[in-house]
DNA sequence: GGCCCCATACCGTCCGGTCGGTCTTAACGT
DNA sequence: ACGTTAAGACCGACCGGACGGTATGGGGCC
């Protein structure tokens, strides 16, 4: 029935399986990003990446591992590129910086798992969602690290606490999918440069 | 069965039958919250509502409505207080200033409404996502006039565009109900004051 | 011949929405 | 003052279908 190319075998002899897994998950994220992850059925997804059921089940234990792996995913790789910031060299505002702009790219970069994560996190059963906002504390602590950093060594007014100017502009990096749009006028790397002088102007002391 | 108190005539009189249905909302709104959109069937609401379907259906044509009023409802008293705010006196920094804390306030007033506002949009039916969207456009552009003021008379700078402040800020507000929790330490004065500082000094010439 | 990988057919459940009916209340005619 | 009628408010049983998940089996590679 359906078409499918053959894949070297290469692929298969590793073990891992990886292209249909890997299709499932990604079209899985973009139908999720488009319709929502209650909008998305199951037959929908395995439809789009020309496999069954059959074939999601063996992978994935259920649908809800589809939705925790993209978050798993998108999380372990940004706190990742956030960590070799903290601890590399500058000043603290020059890392922030660094930081604030690297956390627009990457999500922009990522959108689709952007706006699956903060518009379906609520769907995940209750360990789940605990477990996903243990790691988004990890994230959060290390970028408040930053901000205090500038605060202590007098870069930055103490004026607001460190804790809801982290709050403040995580949570508008994480909106930006309800306004960006891939194609338009801006670059990924220009709204992070916007966002970041937003910032830090609003921390200088 | 149900236990229900005799409500005054007064209400039944005045043909708006007013008890129930604003019952009927609130609970959803609630139940949206808590569990989301698609979370939430038609039973569990007319159930803590203490009515049937038959009623729910009687006032509202389906369960898209329930989730379209709460939309418009809480974007139509917004937009009216901000009309209000950006038609005062005052410089345009006082005025900006009056209008980054409402917005706050207002929101964490409401803090229901908005969790189900940034979460559940995209499960409403494409013509009135597309409503909903132009009331917002229009609440997006009274704020933006309020930077162009500020930054027409030279008080904010111009290094940012206005469209990106605005979408800037109103994204941090929108988040709001992913962190704040009521009967925290932090009032929702307390934030609309920390939030405005943070906006304006970013915008400080 | 055993083991992954995946297709096919199927199940039980739940859910939004419908529809005929009942009860209360208001209006009206006589 | 009283019966009649009409209408709004609400009940609750029911329907069609979609959806997540499973059980079974076949086919290709070692």
């Amino acid at each position: 029935m359906a078409v499918r190319q053959k894949e070297s075998a290469g692929a298969a002899r590793a073990g891992a399986a990886r292209p249909v897994k890997e299709r499932l998950l990604r079209v899985a994220t973009r139908l999720f990003a488009r319709n929502g992850f209650e909008g998305t059925s199951v037959q929908d997804i395995v439809d789009a990446a020309g496999v069954t059921k059959g074939a999601m089940y063996h992978y994935y234990g259920s649908k809800d591992d589809l939705l925790y792996e993209v978050y798993h995913q998108l999380l372990t790789m940004q706190t990742t590129r956030l960590n070799e910031i903290v601890k590399g060299s500058g000043t603290p505002e020059e890392r922030l910086r660094a930081a604030a702009i690297d956390v627009v790219v990457s999500s922009l970069d990522n959108l689709d798992d952007m706006i699956v994560f903060f518009r379906s996190l609520h769907m995940l059963p209750e360990d789940r969602q605990t477990a996903i906002r243990a790691e988004r504390r990890v994230y959060h602590d290390q970028f408040k690290a930053l901000v205090e950093e500038g605060m202590a060594d007098g870069t930055f007014h103490t004026e607001v606490p460190a804790d809801i100017v982290v709050h403040f502009y995580l949570s508008a990096v994480n909106q930006i999918g309800a306004w960006f749009r891939p194609g338009g006028p801006l670059t990924p790397a220009q709204v992070g440069e916007e966002y970041s002088k937003l910032l830090l102007g609003g921390l200088q002391a």
